[in-house]
DNA sequence: TTGAAAGCGCTAACAG
DNA sequence: CTGTTAGCGCTTTCAA
């Protein structure tokens, strides 16, 4: 590829004055200027960004870490920290580390060597204490996703049990008074924080939630499909269920419907997250909105502001769940 | 951050050692490199990408331009081509470049100035001849979902007329006899190619396709929703809708549906992709898989081979949808 | 087996 | 306004 030298050599000028009017430096003479924009159009000349990187210790990218680009929740996270990035002349380099604490490691040493400018990470396997330290050592990342007390100011997060609350809150304001919940075999804490919530919002209202009412699955479609088939051969009592996201509800209304129940007639069904499928799904999905989208931005703008001197922290942190009422669920009488 | 020399000035030799030790260089004693070993991980170090991206004139990244990280289409796409690039310990760099020749042009040129391994580009907007000259001059781009002919070796793309075809010969076989289309207003090839398709397949069966019965409309799933509504508006008699994409068809058939319309009792329905939702969608859509995972990966396959000298082209360039058969369509008897 | 030295392409003082 | 020079962090000869 053509380099500064070449287009200095052609214009017959030192390489300095070729890379001053490639970032409109200080003042070059018009005459030259003109010449050399000519030849850097002709030549075909493209500075070298890691030369570029080397020297300003700079490198105009910002690094995400994900576990899959192609599930959408994923690729509107990304999506999210590529908006701001492209308003600020970065671009993002994608470090996939799927749920394994190696993979994720993993990834984020590739995107450190890289030397990006700042880095957000979803990481949900690395344990805290490390990541803690790693944070400390790192004052340019991000965590989303995740709630951590120690570095607190630099977690964009979901808060996860509020978000059963608010499930609760509506399913109790229907009248529902039986509950079941599907969750996640995923050991990660999002299933747990959102159980939690649902679970001490029933007894705050002096319900106490059934165990026996609790199946799990993996957190699918067909997940959702096996979880209520198993809740429904229980034999339990229920009139509502809180599902640990929209597959998984999806999956267990269309069990539910092919087992003859009518959703939400005879049962109402609220999921979590919102995702695309949630709205187009029949009877449209009541559920809780993962503002994801949003929160990548935030998370992308701290990380940003992190990434230069002096740190200032006064980015919108956490995020709260928004309840979206569509037609799975309604009010209980019988 | 820790650099080689600090390294070397901590073990007390040379940084080219050190560099030896952490590249697995040839023969270094195990004493020092053990030390080495050591204090690499004691003080944390990483090498600069950037610095060895100078003097190896390599990049271990691969470059990819799309319009849009978080539609599902372009986000199964980039994990096709993540997949293969883990798999050579390359690395994703994302350039987004929506619907503009210019905004394409610019995506390319950032990708060009990180001096990318290969770069995989997807674009509908830079003309033919621009991107033949551009194609010519960078031997290790590769072209995606679009076919020219000059460069034809450096192109992976889906034979859209041939889905048209598929589409119309699976109405004919179930019957039907009058058709509707809903394409796409965007301005790019694959609509005219599969509309295209579409009807000469009518017209090898002696039908003319009644251009009154085709409507435009962006696409999306409300584009198809409108769509619907204006085909429905025009009183046309049709039996059948061969639509652009997925969303547009399960816009459609909501629309159909909220008229009174049973989906493929009254109408059948084939849309384009199999995208998540088509599978899911009620009913479940019979379409024409967009195998984009997979033509993906051919395209990071082919563009890796060649970046590198000599340069062999044995991939598979070309693909053909196939017919997914659902519940949108059925046969027709009236 | 190890070190010294050159240089990748660029920016940024510092001179002139 | 323009050139000279040093050096970013690294790999890679070439010597020792």
């Amino acid at each position: 590829m053509t380099t500064l030298k070449d287009i200095a050599k052609a214009a017959g000028v030192s390489h300095a004055t070729v890379s001053r009017v490639v970032n409109n430096g200080p003042k070059v003479g018009p005459v030259l200027r003109d010449k050399i924009h000519k030849l850097i159009i002709e030549m075909g000349y493209r500075p070298n960004a890691n030369a570029r990187a080397l020297v300003t210790n700079k490198s105009t990218t910002i690094g995400v870490v994900i576990p899959d680009v192609s599930d959408p929740f994923f690729a509107t996270l990304a999506n999210g920290i590529d908006k701001v990035s492209r308003q600020q002349n970065m671009q993002l380099l994608i470090s996939t580390g799927s749920l394994s604490a190696e993979s994720e490691r993993e990834a984020i040493n590739l995107l450190l060597e890289r030397r990006c400018e700042t880095i957000v990470i979803h990481s949900k396997k690395i344990a805290d204490d490390e990541l803690i330290t790693l944070f400390k050592a790192h004052p340019h990342f991000v965590l989303i996703d995740r709630y951590i007390a120690d570095i607190k100011d630099r977690c964009v997060w979901l808060d996860n049990n509020e978000g059963g609350k608010i499930a609760a809150r509506h399913l109790l304001a229907l009248k529902h008074r039986q509950f079941a919940c599907i969750t996640s075999t995923f050991d990660i804490d999002d299933p747990k924080l959102r159980l939690a919530g649902f679970v001490d919002e029933l007894a705050k209202a002096n319900i106490t939630f059934d165990s026996k009412n609790l199946v799990s699955a993996e957190p699918t479609l067909q997940g959702g499909e096996i979880a209520a088939q198993t809740l429904l051969a229980s034999g339990q009592d229920f009139s509502a269920i809180f599902v640990y996201n929209d597959a998984m509800a999806i999956g267990a209304i269309s069990t539910l419907e092919d087992n003859g129940y009518s959703v939400p007639k005879d049962v109402s069904i609220i999921g979590f997250d919102d995702v695309l499928l949630a709205r187009y799904s029949r009877p449209k999905l009541t559920t809780l909105q993962y503002p994801i989208d949003l929160m990548a931005q935030h998370a992308a703008q701290l990380a940003l502001r992190n990434s230069q001197e002096p740190r200032i922290a006064t980015n919108k942190l956490k995020f709260i769940p928004q309840l979206i009422k569509r037609e799975s669920t309604s009010t209980y009488f019988k």
